[in-house]
DNA sequence: TATATTTAATACCGATTGGTAAATAAATAA
DNA sequence: TTATTTATTTACCAATCGGTATTAAATATA
């Protein structure tokens, strides 16, 4: 441990990369996959609709991103620097049901936008598997509960500001948040449009609890 | 067309089958691959994990069923006839607010049932697919549908007899509601106990229209 | 018993699955 | 120029996919 590695040189600042460049790029191509793993799913993209989309063939793919496997879960994460990533600024809204309000017809509003497969790709891309994806499903469950769980501490945030009555139980509405956004993109998926969604959402908030 | 078929004999009541007799309950073995369908989803469900669950082999499989496809919907219709039977009493309570309360209730019992699969069939089974389950996808699709518009029809005729506002737009509370059910049964598949379906229900009555 | 009919069981099919070995090409460093 | 390093390409792998041809077994009828 005390050799030095060859990634961290000392002075050598921009040096160029040593052999044959890399032909694609990185970041378009796992952007392809991403949008080919949305609309497919894990299971349902096969490597040769990925090769296609990604216009490099397999042992390119293979050294770039590893199996399938981790090339998903690289999309994934791409998936939730990405399209997800205003959830973050979700919860610093002011009150609990202005948070409510802004994931939900944001997420009406991302789920029926036609720039990308339509609904969630972490709601659907393994709800149901053969036995060799367990392992993935699992992840985005972990995920799902992840996010539930952030509604939940906001709303006891809420709590403690007073804008959410103390009798609530910021599980449960935590979780009917998140029930309402998985239904949604089941909708999104079986064709429902953003002015649909939205009157759902609409009506989902149409009883939010205050303290008047 | 004039000719007798064999299958409507005149007189031969109970006339046993000529060749060798089947060696299992058909309406077992339906069961067994709803069960696998249920769990694995249309594509995730090999055929080889069916003939391990129905305990056949294969080519008796195709022979008493057809293929893959003609398998999953004869279990489909199992499903549909079975555990989901219970929709059409609902759209006979009284009221909507009593249809709705029956039926996110019975979905939330139903969902988390530990005697089968958790979650709905119809939701799951193919959310997302490759390229040649395609077909399968509308199905489930167009199922949705049909179920959302039976509670669309059923909150007019509500509207008629006046419980329900008549400015209430039956066809948002109806994908409400279905939106609901389909977010329940991803919860359910992802662990969500029977309480905290009840639970998520509770809040999604609370704002029910009503003419009061 | 002989024959027709139907099912069960074994063994197989071509196509597709995810994944790679080996050879070639293109760049930099010495 | 030569050696080294990395990427691309072609061709391939074993395993699994859904699906079947063929043969053996079980029953009814003649």
């Amino acid at each position: 441990m005390c050799e030095e590695t060859n990634t961290e040189v000392a002075a050598q600042q921009t040096s160029k990369p040593r052999g044959r460049p890399l032909a694609f790029n990185q970041d378009d191509a796992l952007e392809s996959a991403l949008q080919v793993f949305w609309l497919r799913g894990y299971e349902g993209a096969s490597m040769a609709e990925l090769v296609d989309a990604l216009g490099i063939n397999k042992p390119s793919i293979y050294a770039a991103f590893g199996n399938k496997e981790a090339l998903f879960r690289k999309a994934l994460a791409k998936y939730l620097a990405g399209p997800v990533a205003f959830i973050e600024s979700v919860m610093h809204e002011r009150t609990a049901r202005k948070v409510a309000e802004k994931f939900l017809t944001g997420a009406a509003e991302f789920l029926t936008d036609h720039k990308h497969p339509m609904g969630c790709m972490i709601v659907q891309a393994a709800l149901t598997c053969g036995k060799g994806s367990e392992l993935i499903q699992q992840e985005l469950i972990a995920y799902r509960k992840n996010l539930e769980s952030s509604f939940e501490h906001r709303f006891e945030l809420a709590k403690s500001q007073g804008d959410l009555p103390p009798d609530v139980q910021s599980a449960d509405l935590a979780k009917y948040l998140a029930t309402l956004h998985q239904g949604m993109s089941v909708q999104a998926t079986s064709g429902a449009s953003r002015d649909e969604l939205l009157a759902i959402v609409k009506l989902a908030l149409k009883n939010w609890p205050t303290n008047e």
